[in-house]
Order: C-alpha cells, then structure tokens, then sequence
DNA sequence: TCTGGGGTCCTAGGACCC
DNA sequence: TCTGGGGTCCTAGGACCC
C-alpha cells in the first residue's frame, strides 16, 4: 500500500482564503483579489470563477458590473498572506521529512501512504489554519501538478487525487485529451512551436522521442516528456542557501515624465531595496534601475542601467545615491513612464565578503542602516526617508490600495478583535 | 483614465585564454 | 601565399513559473 510518491500541496485561491479566514462574510460569495495598484486580478474564488472572472482581467473592466453580481475585491495583502504562508508550510511540513516549498501557496513532498496519507495534509490544513488546500500525487512533479489540477477541477476528489489509483488507461485518455499548454513547464511559445511538429496533445509529447526533443528544444523540455512517462526527473529541492537577485519595483498610480520626479522614485525604490537586502542578511555588488512605459501604449522605451557598486553593501544611503543618479537622465522627454524597479544582484551574505573600507567607515554606516531598520520596526514602514524619499505624505504616483484589509497577524495594532455577544 | 510583482533556469554568443 | 581550435567565463535575453 505504502509506494515512494511525490505530492504537490496548495492551497485553493490562496489569498481568497487568507481574506476569508479573517472576515467570514466573504465565505461562499465571489471574491477577487488585485494585484498592486489594485490594477488586476490575481486570485478568485471558486464563485468567481463560476462567474467567469479571468484571471489577470483588469479590475477597472470589471468595476461596472461588479455590484450587480455581488463580486467582492480586495486589494493584496502581502504582508497577510506571507505569514501565514509561512504557518502553512510548516503545517504541510509535519507530513514529511521532504519538503520543497515551491511558491507562496505550493509544496512539494515525499509522500507515502497515497491518497489517505493525502487526506490528513487537507484535514490537517482545515483543522490548524482554516485553509483548504488539494493535493496532488504521483511518481513525479510533472504528473503531480496533473493530479492537483484534476483534484481541483472535480469537487467528487474532495481535494485529493492519487494517479496510482486511477483505473487502467485513464492516464492515457487524460492525456491525450488534453493540450501540451496546461503542461508544468510549458507555455505559448512552446506550444506553438510543438504543433509544428505535430504535437499537441500531453500524449503526443509523452510518446515523442526525448532525444529528438532535447535537440529540437531544450533540457528542459526533454525531462518533462521522461516525467509525463512517471519517471521521477525533476529532483525536490531543499531551500536556497542564498537568492539571486532581489527586486523592488512598483507601477504608479499616475505616469511619471520628467527626471526630478524620478529621482524621487528612485529614492524611495531604491531605500526599500536596501531594507529586503537587510531582512535577508545580504549584501549586493550590482545595482540595476530601470523603468518602462505601459505595453498598451504606443511610444515605448524601457530604459535601464546596471551600476557597479565599489563593495558588497546594503547601505541605504550608497544605494539610493547610485539609482538617483543613473537612471533619471536616461528618460526620454514627454515620454510616460508607468513602472519602475531596483534590482540587486551578485547577493552574498552579509559578513561573508571581505570589505575595502569605503570614506565613511563602514561601522557607522551599519549603525546607520540598523537604526533606520529599528525606527521601521517600531513606528511602521514609512517613517523615515533618505532625501528625496523623506516625503511627509505619499506622493501623488504612489501605489492605490483602496480595498487594503489590516495586517492582522503581523502588526500589534490590526490584531483582530472578537467580542462576546 | 485605469492592465502586477518577484523569481528561476537555460541557451547562445562574445570575450578571452592558451 | 598559407592565418587553429578548444576551452571557460560572463551576460543578455527568452521562456516559464506563481
């Protein structure tokens, strides 16, 4: 009974569930969440999506007739739902000494004990956190993320499917039923280049040669035909030692055009990456600021600059020194600027590195960095601004969240209060 | 008017070396 | 006149993921 097995674990519209877990009137009603900006949805739930809410729709086409259809939104949370992503993980974990936490909501783990085994994890998930997860399993990551979407799809799984117990040749009609498209791995491009091939169908790519594949296309693509055929190819991972890069960027609320007010971005961008890069305990040797224009727009420019920093650093001050200087007099005239990001990369831990001690020296600059993570810490995100990002109210490009819920597991002040009646 | 943010991996091609 | 070849490292860009 008990076969060496892969599961795939998430939850069910995630940051849905995070939302209802602390207002139970959006239990059983169609709910959105959006994305930064409040610009597009990220997350439905299932009365959403029986509504016919896509995923990505742009939430101003849906505003009109929102209230007729009783679709509830709300803006992201991440602060929320990162903590109790974190519960989750660690509630999945308990089932499994073999654990890869894959995305915000997802994980993969060594399983025995098959569909049974997969029940505990949901009732457990249910019981310990109020979030209803499903799970997926099979002999490999590819098959399991097959299983889970098939358990998702068909309420009579409550949740759970295991592929090993599915009757004789329902994989094979499962598979060649299905598009290549829904394939782990697989996307448009990809699609559109196996059909001239005369693959289109998971069975076709399954029953092709891997060899051919590998040449035709990539490693990449010849191990997802070796995992549809169940062998196990793609390893679970343990967790990153470190990262690669680390990324803050933000769309505005109204385009930016001119230099001056870029610098102000890039100040503010620039000081909250330096503070990710603190949290971790890295420090980054290259500095990339960019900024774009919408895609629906017809100018388009998308400029970007990487600066070289003189030593690995998280200090505020020499990173916000560098972006406001690279990218502001790299924008083009009257051109509308809609997003812009810091990305740090050659990341290595802090105290790793052997430092050349810049002019100031680099114990007061530690101070400096910590206080302001100290003051952070204490009186909320905000509170101090090196420069241009020491703005006494937000400034008019900054972020729209107008459906934004409390932080109610991370900040003293949001705890939610339950009263006796 | 208004369309997200944060990641990873792979590959091709250039620079450089001997 | 005739002007190599194999290897590594790095980076940009493509494709994909949630």
């Amino acid at each position: 009974m008990s076969r060496p097995a892969v599961a795939l674990v998430d939850a069910n519209a995630f940051y849905v569930s995070c939302e209802r877990l602390f207002d139970p009137r959006l239990e059983g009603r169609p709910v959105v969440v959006l994305s930064n900006n409040d610009g597009c949805v990220v997350a439905r739930s299932a009365e959403a999506k029986q509504l016919g809410v896509p995923m990505g729709e742009p939430w101003f086409k849906l505003q009109a007739t929102a209230d007729r259809h009783g679709l509830i939104a709300r803006s992201s949370n991440y602060e929320l739902y990162g903590d109790l992503s974190v519960r989750l993980m660690e509630v999945i974990g308990r089932y499994s000494a073999w654990q890869e936490v894959y995305s915000i909501d997802e994980s993969f783990i060594g399983l025995n004990g098959g569909a049974a085994a997969g029940r505990a994890i949901r009732d457990g998930a249910r019981r310990l956190l109020g979030i209803p997860v499903s799970v997926g399993i099979a002999t490999s990551k590819t098959l399991a993320k097959l299983a889970n979407k098939h358990a998702k799809a068909h309420p009579a799984f409550e949740g759970v499917c295991d592929l090993a117990e599915a009757p004789p040749g329902w994989l094979d009609n499962y598979l060649a039923t299905h598009s290549v498209v829904d394939l782990w791995g697989v996307a448009g491009r990809t699609t559109r280049r196996l059909a001239g091939y005369g693959i289109h169908s998971m069975k076709d790519l399954r029953d092709a040669d891997d060899r051919q594949i590998r040449r035709w296309f990539s490693v990449v693509l010849a191990r997802t035909v070796r995992e549809l055929r169940g062998e196990h190819c793609i390893p679970l991972e343990g967790p990153r030692a470190t990262r690669d890069q680390l990324i803050y960027s933000r769309s505005f609320s109204t385009p930016i055009t001119d230099a001056d007010r870029m610098a102000q971005v890039m100040a503010v961008y620039a000081q909250n990456a330096a503070q990710r890069l603190r949290r971790h305990g890295l420090v980054a040797k290259t500095m990339t600021a960019w900024c774009s224009t919408s895609w629906y727009g017809a100018a388009q420019d998308h400029p970007s600059v990487a600066v070289s920093l003189p030593t690995h650093t998280d200090d505020p001050i020499e990173l916000v020194r560098a972006a406001t200087a690279a990218l502001p007099p790299r924008l083009t005239p009257d051109t509308r600027y809609v997003r812009a990001g810091i990305v740090v990369t050659d990341l290595v831990p802090r105290g790793s590195q052997p430092y050349l001690e810049p002019f100031v020296p680099l114990s007061e600059r530690r101070r400096l960095g910590d206080t302001m993570q100290a003051v952070e810490d204490r009186f909320g995100p905000g509170t101090l601004g090196l420069g241009r990002a020491g703005l006494r109210t937000p400034p008019e490009w900054a972020m729209r969240r107008q459906m934004l819920t409390p932080h109610y597991t991370t900040r003293w002040e949001h705890l939610p209060v339950a009263r006796a009646a």
